[in-house]
DNA sequence: TGCTCTTTTTGGTATGACTAAAAACAAAAT
DNA sequence: ATTTTGTTTTTAGTCATACCAAAAAGAGCA
């Protein structure tokens, strides 16, 4: 099995568009072209690189995929903050990528079991007094809605979105939305109960008293115990996905 | 000829590509189009979805950015096993965009750093005969060639990816190719001695070790060790990056 | 200064044409 | 009959032009 052959996108002949996809992108990264301003219009870019307005639209439309700008439609396109919506974007792309191949769901699934559970020991071992009463919050929110399983659900999302906020590195909240969008697609139709909310609700203290105690052991097997479970009350749905 | 009854957008602010990006899409992932067979060609797109070639080619690259579909030039696009390679692609991405940011490179690598966490910890739990053999595989060849620096550095990158490779899940795999792409263009070129090799070769042995002797909390802290010694020997080549 | 109203700019789309490469086909040679 | 070679057709890539509608910019007025 090939595994080597093409990198990103382009693999042989090369597009007349990447030459300009090549020279746009250099005046991003160097700040020529601020994050923030609009990129040449597609008229001024056919005249700078002496190329069709074709060529020109699908440079654009390469640095859109990219990340790199930021095309709504009619407008024009500015240059993107690298960040975590671009993270974000691109990160989406991937679960839907894991969505549509067999098992995928439950592959992203344990990958998630495999992020959070890094996160929770991690928590148990450096959690900040700020961490700490941010969880405590996202806690409370939950329990309070323990009856109204939409909100239950927002709550549930926000407490482990806590977790992800705590090694401060960006790359983390952009996993959880991404994992947190398909979470809302998929998993926020289905049926829920006031006693399953009590459960992870349940789950949730375990964890974070396990955090409290600075116990990453505890903390782990909490964690997995509770998603492990989530994942067993909806495991039927995805059964040969 | 004028048209008139064209529908140029639907109000929103959708593209008249969008409707032939999601009819395509179901197409292919309901299976009526499986992986490997060639997409419609563009005038078959036109004449099915009655746009013009325009749209139709817009809509082609937006499949082809979203990884549905495997455009090389100049050949039929062909529906694209949504498999590793398109996860690599977009964590690709993914890494472009933190290199851009400010400190994105530490940020990057601290990821790095707490993948590969997990990854022994789970190696020391749960890794099979056949894995401890191809990390023992992997740690020998490492070992032999101390002073080929370049050997050095792959047969390196290499015992790390067995580590990706314990937990079976192809999410991981794809990963490592990412942070190795990185490596490889950014870490390749950086001055490497002898010594050098050697204080990474006993690291490795020593991860190694704890892998062997069941001991997660061992086998992360030498991870960490390593790989923040690792990131001492380069951080001023990226300082205030 | 603040507001409307026009003018210009710009992205989105349509149409037609041309080229080089790939694919499909047919014919010839073994 | 099978392989090789040559020819035809198809197709992606590109270019040029044109039109429309929306956005941005400017002009005029209050």
């Amino acid at each position: 099995m090939t595994i080597q052959d093409d990198t990103p996108n382009d693999a042989n002949g090369n597009r007349a568009a990447d030459n300009v996809v090549r020279a746009l992108s250099e005046s991003i990264y160097s700040g020529e072209l601020p994050v923030g301003a609009p990129i040449p219009s597609e008229r001024e870019i056919v005249e700078k690189f002496q190329i069709s307005r074709t060529v020109a639209r699908e440079a654009v439309s390469i640095l859109s995929s990219k990340g790199l700008i930021d095309a709504r439609p009619r407008y024009r396109p500015v240059v993107r903050q690298p960040d975590l919506d671009a993270a974000l974007g691109v990160m989406g792309g991937l679960v839907q990528h894991m969505l549509s191949r067999p098992g995928g769901v439950k592959q992203l699934f344990d990958t998630r079991i495999f992020v959070e559970t890094g996160l929770v020991r991690a928590a148990a071992t450096d959690a900040t007094k700020d961490d700490i009463s941010n969880l405590r919050a996202a806690l409370e929110a939950n329990g309070e809605c323990l009856d109204d399983s939409n909100r239950f659900f927002e709550t549930d999302v926000a407490f482990h979105g806590a977790l992800y906020m705590i090694p401060g590195n960006p790359v983390f909240p952009a996993i959880h939305r991404s994992f947190s969008d398909w979470l809302g697609g998929q998993w926020g139709m289905m049926p829920r109960k006031p006693d399953r909310n009590r459960r992870n609700h349940d789950a949730h203290q375990a964890i974070f008293k396990a955090i409290l105690s600075r116990d990453p052991d505890e903390a782990e097997a909490e964690l997995v115990s509770h998603l492990q479970d989530a994942w067993a009350q909806v495991a039927d749905t995805f059964d040969g996905v």
